[in-house]
DNA sequence: TTTAAGATTTAGACTATACTAAATTTTGTG
DNA sequence: CACAAAATTTAGTATAGTCTAAATCTTAAA
């Protein structure tokens, strides 16, 4: 907090909209991939167009939730961090949280959650994280931030990247939304913690063969990036 | 629907936001008191001002979803009500839900439902009315509505107005949302289904002599009107 | 190194929901 | 039954978040 706080600026609870939000989140996930986050990327995956973004960059850099570089890009600053990892972490403990205690399949979650984790008090959080025992990981794999907005540990390498050694990995993350795609991934028997061995990969962007209990499945090379796998321990 | 549909004022999904919702679920619980609705009610119960409530009237008029004549009052259409009563079904359930399935108290759920009821999809509503046994009651003992917008059965007096023949009664309902009375009684052990007996009423407005397993409390008039009683069967 | 294409921002407008102050209608009292 | 008090509506304004069209900046290619 070296930055001097004036009247105008400063973030109150009533600015953080679910709108407000999405921005943060969106920003969040779009910087997980490297990239400098920019208006046009944002303005996909909010589904809004680019003027709507940058009228909200503004309003964010404002409340100092980003840094904003005009024509550059925005990365958040600690603060939009940290509620981004609140809403994150809101996220996936529904997600989590609907399979476990009310029957859902992990296609179905997630468009409930993206609604909810703007709702849920803190008393709500923290009784389902309690029934759920702390759990660090939600139904696809991916981890859940801690309340003081540390992320668990993970490591592992991308199906597509990983050297095709005829080696037997653990999936440990499905990083895709799309129930379709899901679907089909439960149906092959390619879920979080399943055990499958990678037969062959075709160079540059071709399909990567795997094996799950004995069936032989070509999966695309995008696809696979998307699945986050470790090596067997023992 | 003997009313012409037009294209100006067809009801879509999107015309229903949170807040309209809001007034039609306002409106419906106004009319249980047997008042004609009227636009200083409204604002008090929204907290919000007269003429924030008379341009929503307008809006509310123009999708048909109440009848509103200026300076009289307004009531709602059956597909104002239909709306309300789906409205307050998701409220109880939540409430119920939250009780029985994460354990909060009954004076801790309202705020809580208050906010999600607008935002469970049809399906989490679905899974949770499953979850529960599909009940009838929450715990206030206040009704569910069943999903065809109809009401579940009520019949009690309130134990305001029941006639004190030092009879034994049972407690169906608590119609109060405060938590610290709610709190209260809970702690005297007046909540719904248990059994009390009314030992005395003073005339007019004076208080009620009450007794719970051996002690004797004397109740507030106004808050005894807010409880609903039945005669013990049997 | 100029310039055209692409990305981004500015300008101006719209909708939903809220407000205050002023005008109007209804109601209750004398 | 007239008129003051109370309730309600009208008029005008504000804010959050969105849009389209036009202007401007950045970048990549000739």
């Amino acid at each position: 907090m070296t930055v001097a706080e004036n009247e105008i600026n400063k973030t109150t609870k009533q600015n953080i909209t679910p709108v407000v939000e999405d921005y943060l989140k969106a920003i969040y996930s779009l910087r997980q991939t490297g990239e400098t986050v920019r208006t046009a990327a944002l303005a996909v995956r909010l589904n809004v167009k680019p003027p709507t973004v940058t009228a909200m960059l503004k309003t964010l850099a404002d409340l100092n939730l980003i840094r904003y570089e005009p024509y550059r890009g925005v990365e958040l600053t600690e603060s939009g961090e940290q509620i981004a990892l609140e809403v994150v972490r809101h996220h996936r403990l529904i997600e989590l949280y609907l399979v476990e205690a009310l029957g859902f399949s992990w296609d179905e979650v997630h468009d409930e959650a993206e609604v909810l984790e703007h709702f849920i008090s803190e008393k709500l959080e923290a009784r389902i994280a309690d029934y759920l025992g702390n759990p660090t990981h939600d139904p696809h794999g991916d981890p859940i931030p801690n309340l003081d907005g540390t992320l668990p540990e993970t490591t592992a390498n991308t199906l597509a990247d990983f050297s095709p050694a005829a080696r037997e990995v653990r999936v440990v993350r499905v990083r895709d939304q799309n129930p379709d795609r899901l679907r089909y991934l439960s149906e092959i028997g390619l879920v979080p913690q399943s055990t499958i061995k990678i037969v062959a990969a075709e160079p540059f962007d071709g399909p990567i063969t795997i094996q799950i209990s004995k069936k032989k499945i070509a999966l695309d090379r995008q696809l696979a990036r998307l699945i986050l796998v470790e090596e067997m321990k023992g």
